[in-house]
DNA sequence: TATAGAATTGACGTAAACGTAAAAGGTGCG
DNA sequence: CGCACCTTTTACGTTTACGTCAATTCTATA
């Protein structure tokens, strides 16, 4: 019960047409265009960040559902959760002007933002201590080549 | 049982000399003074990265503890996992120049210093996409607010 | 002695985002 | 026809560093 025509065979069977509408794309399709596993799309379908089609129990996705999962992958990269993800686009209404939901993103972009330079920060610092404590160990070592002494460690 | 002459009462019962030698004590005390749960000192003696001396039942530490302590939560620190800390904690030898210690520890350190750079670029990337998307999401907002229009997202 | 404040061991719970089988159904090709 | 390949659902496993009871014991003090 095929929902498109066949299309010529590219590369695989069991295709979908790789014409130039390309209306439905599979899972593994879809995973290798995203660079993403299948779990992970099935995941985040079962966290209902995703709603693809069926052809009977065959996931189908389209155009929407791609942008769905670029912004998954943007939030992802950002460093939001995928629950915050979910907050956000569920607020998305085709309809209305989103406002609600652009404040939101903004709202949380904000906090996201000073999480993100708080992590610089701690990073830096542990860079910091990093660095100078290998100087240290190094200093060490020189020393136990040189002349040999006791020392007080681990 | 004890194993020290009881001191002058400190502000809590239950304790231990609070004299100038400071020989020995409990896990109380112990978490207060470096900032961390009872459950945390008694995981770390679980996963081997402490080994107090016991009255009994009671756990008892000492200088040694301590300073092995101040190492661990300099390694968590910088971000090294415990079973890091406890391998090149194993390696010390306190009859010995601990060479093979301090080379795994700048050996670690260095691979350690590597993730925290890497770490630091994938948030500086993000802090990037994030303003970036930021200011478009304004962008958005104020173009609603001025002249109402349709548009694309979620 | 009653009570409050430490301490003990044991063991299940948590968070996040999937990984990894397992068992089974569909399908186009040679 | 059978194999290879894609897909499905279900469900337990993984990782790290503890959190959070629970039941019990010990000790000092009022």
């Amino acid at each position: 019960m095929k929902l498109v025509s066949p299309g010529e065979a590219s590369a695989n069977t069991n295709d979908v047409p790789a014409e130039a509408g390309e209306e439905f794309v599979r899972i593994g399709e879809m995973a290798k265009k995203y660079g993403v596993t299948l779990r992970t799309l099935r995941f985040y379908e079962d966290k209902g960040l995703l709603n693809p089609h069926r052809d009977g129990s065959t996931r189908l996705y389209t155009r929407r559902d791609k942008a769905r999962l670029k912004l998954i992958l943007l939030g992802r990269k950002v460093g939001f959760s995928l629950r915050d993800v979910k907050q956000m686009m569920d607020l998305y209404d085709p309809t209305g002007t989103n406002t609600k939901q652009l404040r939101l993103a903004l709202d949380k972009s904000e906090k996201q933002l000073a999480r993100l330079q708080k992590q610089r920060a701690l990073i830096d610092d542990a860079i910091g201590e990093l660095s100078n404590s290998m100087s240290i160990v190094r200093q060490m070592l020189s020393e136990r080549t040189a002349a040999p002494q006791a020392s007080a460690a681990g």
